[in-house]
DNA sequence: CAGTCATCCGCTCATCTGAGCATTCCGAGG
DNA sequence: CCTCGGAATGCTCAGATGAGCGGATGACTG
C-alpha cells in the first residue's frame, strides 16, 4: 500500500506495518468495541485489561495503520486530504476533488464533480462581472447542476465555438445561456464551428464584427470555466463531427493527451498540431494561461493525462476532479510513465 | 437500505432519510473537517458558521444517517452488532460474526470464519475436557488456525465416519488428530464410512468394540464442534464418494438444505430421508441438540439455508459465522422465501 | 387568534480523550 | 554484573465532547 492510497480511499489495511502481532488483534478488538459498540475506552480497556491509555493509543495505531476506515459516503463528499496534496504539489488556488465513494458509473463520478464545479461556482466571492465558458458533455452537466440564482447578473461569455455539425440544436450555446438564465445575467454566445477547414475561414469569421465582439469579450472575461476532453474516439470534437477518428489518432501519434477549450495540447499543454490549431476558434491558451482564475473540471479515468498536462503547465488556477484522478496526479510512477511515453 | 444492511454493511448512504438538505450538506462538511482534516469541533463551528453543539449533532446524525461510515477492515474483524442482533433472535449461547469487508473471494471467506472458529476455542473457558467433532474443508481449516498449545490435554472425539472413498488418507480423522495434538491431547477416531449401504451394517459396525467405544465417548462429550455442508453437488458426501450427485438432488427435492454432521436435514432441522439417517454412521442429532455447548462454524453463501435450519432448530448453542450469513438470518423476507419454498 | 405540541437551539456540567511528560521495562553492549 | 538507550507504559492536566435541560421558534389545531 502506497501513501498515496491511504490519502485517497482512506487505506486499505495491510497487514504487519508497525504493529506487533498481538497489539494488532487487540487494536481489532478495541476498535469494534469503540466504532462498532460505542464503549468508552475505560470501558475498553477494563474489558481487554488493559489501561484507557493504552486503549487509546491502539485505536489511534488502528486508524494510521489503515485497520479502521473512515470513509465519507455522500455525492457531495469531498476528499480534503487529497486536495491539499494536489494544490500544493501543483501551486494551485484552489482545487475541488469528489469522493468517487459508492459511485457505481463513469456517468454517476462525472455528474458529482459537475456537481462540485456549480457548487464550487457558486460559492465563488467575489462572483466574476464576466465568465468565460466552453462547452461539451461536462460543462453541459455543470450548467445543469447549477441552481437558479447560483449569482446575480454575470455576463456569461463562450469562449469557443461549438456549433455542432452533427446534432441539431446548438448545445454549446445552450451550456453558456442555461449557466446566464440560472444568474439572471446575459449570455454572449459564438454559433459557429470549433474548427474550420481552412485558417482563412476562420481569420475571416473572426473578423465578423459580431463574432469578434464576442471574442474579445472572452479575451477580458474576468475569471474562466472550462472542461477538458479525451483524445480519443470519444472525443466530443469527433462526435461532433469536426474531427475523424484517423485525424484524431494522427493527433495522438504526436502526443496530444486532451483537448482545451477545442485545442488539442500534449503533456507539455501546448498544441500539438499548429496547423490545425490556427483553423481552431476561440481564446488561444495563452489567455486561459494568463487568467487569475481559471477553472478547469476535469472528471475521469480517460481524463487523467490532459489533467496532468493541465496542471503541471499552469492551464489552470483551479482544479474541479473526482479522486481517482487526483491520486493519478499524485502517482509519480505514472507521471514517470507519460514522460517515458512522451520520450518514446 | 434496511436496517439490516446499515447494521451488517457499516452503512452505505442513502438520500434524504432523517435530514434536512441544507443540514446534509453542512453534515458532510463537518464530517470532512472533522474526521479527515482533525479538525476539533469548535474550529469546524467556525468555518461553517454554526456552534460547537451543532456541529456535535451533525456528526452524530451523519453516522446514523450512514454519510459516515467506519469500517474496521482485518481479517481477524468481527461484526459486533450484527452478533448481538442473531445472537439475541435465536437465543444463542455465543456467537461470533467474522467480517467480510475486504475479502476477494470465498475461500478467503472461509478462512477467516475458521481463524474466529479457531480463535473462539481457544479463548473458550472452561476448556472442554472432551470435544466431539464433524470433519469437512471448513474443519480441516479450523484444525489448521488452532494454535499450537490451544489447549492442554483435551480429548478429541471424532463424531462421524469419514473414511473417504475417493481419496487415499484418511483426511476425517486427520482433522481430530491435529486439533488434539495442537492441545497436547489425545484423539478418538472413527476410521470407518459416513454412509453405508445397508441399515445392517452400519448396525453391525456400531457393535464393533472399538467403535462402540468411540460413539460412547462421542455421545459423552462435553462440547461439540461441526460445520455443515450444501445440498448440492459440492456437498463433501459427493466429493467422497457417499453420494451421487442424483442422491443429492432428491434429497433437495424433498427439502434437504445442507448436511450436519453427515446427516442431511431440513428446515425444521430433523432429516429429510429416515431410511438415509439410519444408514448414517455417528452421533445422532438428538444429542448435539441436547448438548450445552455445540458450536456449529457455517460460512459462505451456499449455507445461509442449512444455518438458519440450525439456529431456528436448536441444533447448535453457539454460531461461528460470516456477516453475510448473519444478514440472511436476520432478513425475514429471506425466512418467508425460505418458507414458502418449503410450502411449495 | 390563542393554545398546543414538537422541534431545534444554545447552554451547563460531567465525562471522555489526547498531548505531553516522568517512569519503567527490556535488550544490547560494555 | 552494571549501564545505557529506546521503546512502551502510566499519569497529569487541559481541552474536547456528549448528555441533558430550559427556552425559543414555528407549525398545526380548535
Amino acid at each position: 500500500m502506497t501513501a498515496l492510497s491511504l490519502l485517497i480511499s482512506g487505506g486499505l489495511f495491510y497487514p504487519g506495518e508497525h504493529m506487533n502481532s498481538s497489539d494488532e488483534l487487540l487494536a481489532v478488538r478495541a476498535a469494534e468495541l469503540y466504532y462498532d459498540e460505542g464503549r468508552t475506552q475505560d470501558e475498553i480497556g477494563a474489558v481487554l485489561h488493559i489501561t484507557r491509555w493504552k486503549v487509546g493509543r491502539l485505536l489511534a495505531q488502528a486508524r494510521t495503520a489503515g485497520i479502521v476506515r473512515i470513509e465519507i459516503v455522500h455525492p457531495r463528499a469531498r476528499r480534503v486530504l487529497a486536495e491539499q496534496a494536489v494544490k500544493k504539489r501543483y501551486g494551485l488556488n484552489d482545487i475541488v476533488v469528489a469522493s468517487s465513494a459508492g459511485v457505481s458509473s463513469p456517468d454517476e463520478l462525472q455528474r458529482r464533480v459537475a456537481q462540485a464545479a456549480a457548487d464550487y461556482l457558486t460559492g465563488l466571492r467575489p462572483a466574476p462581472q464576466t465568465l468565460g465558458v466552453s462547452w461539451g458533455r461536462t460543462m453541459h452537466d455543470v450548467a445543469a447542476c447549477l441552481p437558479r440564482g447560483w449569482a446575480h447578473g454575470v455576463g456569461v461569455v463562450q469562449i469557443n465555438g461549438g456549433l455542432s455539425l452533427t446534432k441539431t440544436g446548438d448545445t454549446a450555446s445552450a451550456t453558456a445561456l442555461v449557466i446566464a438564465q440560472k444568474a439572471a445575467g446575459s449570455a454572449h454566445v459564438l454559433p459557429i464551428p470549433a474548427i474550420l477547414e481552412h485558417t482563412a475561414t476562420k481569420r475571416s469569421i473572426e473578423r465578423d464584427r459580431a463574432i469578434a465582439g464576442v471574442l474579445d469579450r472572452a479575451a477580458h472575461a474576468e475569471a474562466y470555466l472550462f472542461s477538458a476532453g479525451v483524445a480519443g474516439d470519444d472525443s466530443a470534437l469527433v462526435h461532433s463531427g469536426y474531427l475523424s477518428t484517423a485525424e484524431v489518432a494522427g493527433l495522438v501519434r504526436k502526443g496530444a493527451v486532451g483537448d482545451v477549450v477545442g485545442r488539442f495540447i500534449g503533456a507539455d499543454g501546448a498544441p500539438v498540431d499548429a496547423e490545425l490549431d490556427s483553423r481552431t476558434v476561440g481564446l488561444p491558451l495563452e489567455r486561459i494561461k494568463a487568467s487569475d482564475t481559471a477553472i478547469a473540471v476535469v472528471a475521469g479515468e480517460g481524463k487523467h493525462a490532459v489533467a496532468r498536462a493541465l496542471v503541471t503547465n499552469g492551464l489552470c488556477t483551479v482544479l474541479i476532479t473526482d479522486d481517482l484522478t487526483a491520486a493519478a496526479l499524485l502517482d509519480d510512477a505514472a507521471a514517470e510513465e507519460t514522460i517515458s511515453e512522451c520520450a518514446s
